[in-house]
DNA sequence: AAGTTATTTGACCGATCGGTCAACTTCTTT
DNA sequence: AAAGAAGTTGACCGATCGGTCAAATAACTT
């Protein structure tokens, strides 16, 4: 795999890099001032919008700049004028997904009831590969070949995050609100369960027999997702369900535990 | 994404290649009897293995003939000679994978019971992600990009596979020995989870604040993937538990508890 | 030993890659 | 309206890409 990280031109330190909006002095020309927004910016965001296109289709290595350019609708010296260096553009397209998750509702508060906190989030967690398959692909094909771009964001946010969360899980089991569970991987596997709907469509599609997923397909994901989930922390599922679609009406009282 | 299925030299059909062990009848000269298995066959493995690694280190764009070649210690038209394109030895690879997957024990049986059988399922997968991680990205990388390649298999075997067993599931529903679950999603789950320890290792370390995943973290995953699934089913985790290595032994992180 | 087939290899080809450049047009500021 | 800054573009560059080829060598068959 070529180096995402700076090659000819960009003089960046060689160790892993900021990822934070791709600092402007790379080489020669671009706006370099700060202020550098007017007609372009309207620019920049036709090329992020078809680069995330691009690398989503095939990748980092099988994009090229000729190909996401042409897919913006203008030459390629363009798109090198704003961003430099294929991989700067690469960290800009990841830099605006990991902007859209951070944003993401975070319903996992101390003061939330886990039941509810649990279900939303798995419901918004769905939502984001139903709104956002692209950026969930390119995430994805970023983490499985090495996360050489996105490994800081790994190790600094996402691992304080879950740690929190974790925290407030156990206060919650201490208080008998759920059972005792092992946090990180919980998270490991409602992420993997959400996102392979984004990831890996393809797939469910073919085992489904359907040529896109509609509401009913999400709706059965989050029904069975939030059903494990809670399973496993020892919850019965709210009533309100979102993807309820069946009004079982066994179980309608929430959290039996010995 | 460049055209995995055949560029210049193969003549092959336009649609969905078949998918099996490459046939010969590619341009000039290659072994082309069947019987062509003398010392070249040792060097075909040495290229097998080698692409697998440079196809799962960056997807099949990003990884060069000339790079795998090099990792197998022979020059770039020995590799040319055995495999005719990169396309077709990429084929080969997954072809490989798929043969793997495929003799993998399959535990769900309709005479089975329905606890064991699940739990020796997750335990298998998860094996499978331990023991050959690079298998299972370069599958994710396949399924991430359209599954050009591997989609027959989905629709053909994938699927019907999965009707099977939710003939199963329906049975043993039937006849209450668990809960009537949606088999096709609840498969979406273990696949997603399991496979995540693989495909997605760099993001379950830095979580985990981990350099390898070592047993301690695959059991723990067997552990909480379990109870995820005998929990959407119904079901009560059998004693005998394949992970069980103490109920709450390690915990890296040590927090108070009540 | 001779002949045939399988294998190895360096040199080479056209296409495409990421990136550069100078000339040009369009904006914005004064 | 003048001038500088920002944006646009086609042509171009060296490197690398996938793939080919002919000539040399190794391995079998008889």
């Amino acid at each position: 795999m070529q180096n995402v990280v700076s090659k000819r031109t960009n003089p960046k330190a060689s160790g892993a890099i900021s990822l934070a909006a791709s600092k402007p002095g790379s080489t020669r020309k671009q706006p370099a001032s700060p202020s550098g927004n007017r007609v372009g910016q309207a620019a920049r965001q036709r090329i992020l919008a078809a680069a995330e296109r691009v690398f989503a289709e095939g990748g980092y290595g099988s994009a090229s700049t000729a190909r996401i350019a042409d897919a913006a609708g203008l030459p390629k010296a363009n798109l090198h004028y704003y961003f430099g260096t294929k991989g700067a553009l690469y960290e800009a397209v990841l830099s605006d997904i990991l902007e859209t998750w951070r944003s993401a509702a975070d319903t996992i508060t101390a003061d939330a009831d886990p039941t509810e906190a649990l279900t939303a989030y798995v419901d918004a967690k769905i939502e984001l590969s139903r709104r956002r398959p692209l950026a969930s692909k390119i995430f994805a094909n970023e983490l499985l070949h090495g996360a050489k771009v996105v490994r800081p964001y790994l190790q600094r946010e996402l691992r304080g995050w879950v740690s929190d969360k974790a925290r407030i899980f156990d206060r919650w089991a201490a208080q008998d609100r759920m059972k005792k569970i092992d946090a990180e991987h919980l998270f490991f596997g409602i992420w993997a369960m959400t996102q392979t709907y984004a990831d890996f469509d393809v797939q469910v599609r073919a085992v489904l027999g359907t040529r896109v997923l509609k509401d009913p397909d999400f709706d059965a994901a989050k029904r069975i997702i939030t059903a494990m989930v809670l399973g496993a922390c020892g919850l019965a599922p709210a009533e309100g369900q979102a993807a309820g679609k069946k009004a079982d009406g066994k179980k309608a009282k929430r959290r039996k535990r010995a």
